[in-house]
DNA sequence: TCAAATAAACAGACTTGTCTGTATTGTGTG
DNA sequence: CACACAATACAGACAAGTCTGTTTATTTGA
């Protein structure tokens, strides 16, 4: 047989992180159940528990794909940029295509983070791990600007880090672009 | 009979919004059930369905009453600084007071239209409103300083917005300060 | 043959909201 | 002050559905 196109499904593991992805960063994480899951994904419910212990497991593996999907398109987006400050300045464009692709449905971290049941805290710990690497990452870049020093480039990293956050949570709230235009003209003021 | 105290009990529709306020606020909206609500008010339940029609509607009485509090307690804060510019800045002192308080549980309206039935409109309104408000009260502020004109106050007072909003739930997220303090460093940077 | 995936039933607890019937309250009138 | 009536609050059962997670027994594919 001859298969032109990958007929190998995906495995059950593969297909459920998939399907949770979508569900818990489209509809969220309390209002999507473990059967609608294992129904989109066309997994039986066994095999489901076969792979993950439970609900909050799944969502940690959607969490650590998100995470490496999320920074390789930041990457990937601000490459074309020459300058590390002129690089972080353009992480708010990023935002922008990002978050008017989404419909603005903000951030995946966010959103889980702050309606969750008290004791699921390896969710948690993904959503600091995930702003500290991104805060990292700017603190970085900026490092690289020779006209930071060290401690510079943290502190501005760090305004820009809260900028960021802020564009995405208050343009979900309203459902528009102004936050993180702003964001951006505020960056820049930072750091010239 | 004498009455030191009031001994009046509240009503019951006051003693839901206080108990679910509590609630919503302290453990979320999705983890809180009309059931816990109205035990823990010492309310029954067809008593509570008089007053509510649902449970979101008891979520629109919480905002609204936070809204109030909130608004209050910001102007109560910021009520001993002189000038316009330095209230702004003192909102930063307000987010350290309040959020240290609450051990960082974050802002009840961006907690609860993160992960929320994709029907509840009325409480995505709220938040709009809130938001809202918030903002003009800096644009105001800021349009009576003498060295702005009315445009930059507005500007000015957007990107504020944008640090306000940043710094709380990046202080949500890492449990700690930081935010709150880096945000008031580039709010005092950028209306210098 | 053998491990993995399947369907489907099941447990047990939870959800919001309705309903019934009883008890308690406050108010207006005599 | 006393009585009656209406409004409200009460406890608790109930409906109809959701949830996560387990188990069993069957089928599939290498």
């Amino acid at each position: 047989m001859f298969y032109i196109y990958p007929m190998r499904k995906l495995g059950v593991k593969e297909r459920v992180i998939e399907t949770a992805s979508d569900l818990f960063y489209n509809q969220g994480y309390n209002q999507t159940g473990i059967n609608q899951i294992i129904d989109e994904a066309g997994v039986a419910k066994a095999s489901m528990y076969q792979h993950f212990r439970s609900k909050e497991d799944i969502a940690v593996a959607y969490l650590i794909a998100r995470h490496t999907m999320w920074m390789g398109k930041l990457d990937e987006c601000v490459a074309k940029e020459k300058s590390p400050k002129s690089k972080v300045i353009c992480v708010f464009t990023y935002l922008t295509e990002w978050l008017t692709e989404v419909d603005f449905r903000g951030c995946g971290w966010q959103n889980i983070i702050t309606d969750l049941p008290t004791d699921h805290n390896k969710i948690k710990d993904q959503a600091i791990y995930h702003k500290n690497e991104l805060r990292g990452w700017l603190q970085k870049e900026l490092s690289k600007e020779k006209e930071f020093t060290n401690k510079e480039a943290k502190e501005l990293g760090d305004e820009v880090m809260v900028l960021i956050e802020g564009a995405i949570i208050l343009s979900q709230i309203q459902k528009d672009t102004w936050p993180i235009v702003t964001a951006k003209k505020a960056c820049k003021k930072i750091l010239a």
